[in-house]
DNA sequence: ATAGAGTAATTGCACGAGCAACCACTTGGA
DNA sequence: TCCAAGTGGTTGCTCGTGCAATTACTCTAT
């Protein structure tokens, strides 16, 4: 209950990392290839998918996402030609997003990019063993937070 | 240059667990005062600054924000009575935001609110001393991240 | 078999944010 | 002194997002 100023500290700290850190991320990837942070997250998630798909709804949560901003991702992805659409066959109410040859060429392209934004802005800040840890204490946070919300 | 595993790992729960306490405490900040997390932050800078007042410029930058979007979140607070606008005596371009009484009764009344948030879905997932060298730790990642900015 | 509740996705609407253009003013140099 | 460049703040525009309502469909219980 009672919040430590380290604590306080530690609470700034995070968010202005967080701030700082996206935003240079997003720069860089909108510079290398106008590409945004969003419709990176989107190709990244539907590759690491089974058959390149997800549904609308699984997308949205993984992306961090209402559903309608799914959707509209998703739409502005399509007419961009990085992924498409497909009816789901099983349950006719709903729609699989599929990366398209085009997304994965997109993502094979930016991730480079990407990864040396997260390696050099982020993790070149962490300690051998930081990386690790932060991970663990990262997760306990979402963990309870999500609780909350639930 | 190389992101390792864990790294990303890291990473990926540093995005997960921001997304996840921030949307609680916004959400515990609205329904328990009807107050937003900007104008939160707002009412903070302020009445920690000198005389409870800041230049727009500077309300901008301690709040991660664009100077259009500082002033129409003053706008808002002004209309709401949160904070009033003060023409600065010396530089005639110049505008200060300040508090008003009723902004700092208005963070009295919700800071406790937010600070127990902090406390309970941030904090309480740190170890004795993990507040510390993650502030440490991240202080370092914002500054990297900073310098490559400017 | 079918009504009613529940769920997947989309759409209407309103809002918050950034960029770029702008106005008002200050500052530095000729 | 006066002009050019720069700075502080606001405004016009556009875009991305969430909430609530909507449509289409599925599932459960009767």
């Amino acid at each position: 209950m009672g919040l430590s100023a380290d604590e306080l500290a530690a609470w700034r700290s995070f968010l202005t990392a967080h701030a700082a850190v996206v935003e240079v991320l997003e720069r860089e990837l909108v510079e290398a290839h106008g590409m945004a942070l969003a419709d990176y997250d989107v190709l990244v998630q539907l590759t690491e998918a089974d058959g390149g798909r997800l549904r609308m709804s699984e997308l949205a949560s993984s992306l961090l996402l209402s559903r309608s901003g799914a959707t509209r991702l998703v739409d502005r992805m399509v007419r961009a030609g990085l992924v498409a659409r497909e009816r789901c066959p099983d349950d006719r109410r709903g729609a699989y997003a599929v990366v398209t040859d085009a997304g994965r060429a997109a993502l094979a392209d930016a991730w480079p990019t990407h990864a040396a934004g997260v390696s050099r802005w982020f993790a070149a800040a962490l300690g051998p063993n930081d990386a690790d840890h932060l991970a663990r204490v990262l997760n306990q946070v979402t963990t309870r937070a999500r609780a909350r919300s639930a």
